[in-house]
DNA sequence: ATCCAGGAAGGCG
DNA sequence: CGCCTTCATGGA
């Protein structure tokens, strides 16, 4: 079965496709001769999806039988690909930004790749909390080997990210055998255990509407701290304002930009904001994926 | 070896 | 509030 799906006029694959490509040890989807390969779970639907994009839309087929997973995929594509959002109100504001308006042009069309699960995204950033990005993707690969489902199809074994339900049932000691640190374990496990009652979901942090709202409750929340909570917003919520200053990435490529000599302090990061209102996602995620370029 | 990595908690004044 | 230490591991 094949499906299209229409993609906006600002839309750069290449860009998406790097942001993809950026771990060999990434499960949850994999990338061949510019086709994306991927176990997907959405709204009640599931199956193997493979897709390139020509021109103007993605093209798709699904691997599997899911009858009702066709009339999800273009939501689920539009909300892993933010492809509702006006790009050029963030090309607009920042043209005449010299930190962000080079970004404009090297990464036009880049998109910020969303992750679709609230808890994929908390565990992912808690996971990354201090660590380099291939340590933390060696931690996410073992979590998901241990405690994530997988079905093999052709040569490949298509995993999805583990239940908060199978996670909240694991022992610290048996999360520190995956060299996740013991604050680590407990953290993932309080969270787990919180989505399993319902006490939090993205649809109830969605509800709160008020970013700061939202920041605040996540970080009631013990591991998560204004890092954690702004990157979630960012990766999985899709609040355009989120805003992780504590993010050494970030820094790193705030310093390298403007040829500093250390890295520029929280207050720094928020005056340069004031050229982004509104934006601050699109700005990190740029910055990010503009590091070492150029 | 040493520093730092897509931080946060807990203690202290 | 700001500052300090601890946590744990691996990449460069």
């Amino acid at each position: 079965m094949q499906i299209n799906v229409p993609t906006p006029s600002i839309f750069n694959f290449e860009h998406i496709l790097k942001h993809l490509n950026r771990s060999s040890q990434e499960l949850l989807h994999y990338i061949e001769e510019d086709e994306v390969w991927k176990w997907v779970e959405w709204k009640g639907e599931s199956g193997l999806i493979s897709f390139s994009h020509q021109l103007d839309h993605f093209q798709l087929k699904l691997h599997t039988h899911s009858e009702g997973l066709a009339d999800v995929l273009p939501d689920y594509l539009s909300n892993w690909f933010d492809l509702d959002r006006d790009l050029n109100k963030f090309y607009q504001l920042v043209k005449e930004d010299g930190l962000l308006g080079p970004l404009t042009s090297s990464l036009h069309g880049l998109r910020v790749v969303g992750v679709h699960g609230l808890f994929e995204a908390l565990s992912w950033a808690i996971i990354g909390q201090q660590v380099n990005l291939s340590f933390a993707y060696t931690m996410k690969r073992r979590l998901i080997e241990h405690y994530g489902k997988s079905m093999v199809y052709g040569d490949k074994t298509y995993w999805s990210f583990p239940e908060p339900k199978i996670v909240m049932q694991a022992r610290i000691d048996d999360l520190m055998e995956l060299s996740i640190s013991r604050r680590k374990a407990e953290y993932l496990i309080e969270v787990a255990s919180q989505m399993e009652k319902g006490d939090l979901s993205k649809e109830k942090l969605l509800q709160l509407a008020a970013p700061e709202a939202i920041e605040k409750k996540l970080c009631k929340i013990r591991g998560i701290g204004p890092w954690t909570a702004n990157y979630v917003m960012l990766r999985c919520l899709r609040i355009p304002s989120a805003y992780p200053v504590g993010d050494a990435g970030l820094q790193n490529a705030v310093k390298q930009r403007l040829q500093m000599d250390r890295k520029p302090s929280y207050e720094e990061l928020y005056s340069l904001a004031e050229n982004w209102k509104g934006w601050e996602a699109y700005a990190t995620f740029y910055l990010w994926n503009g590091l070492n370029k150029e």
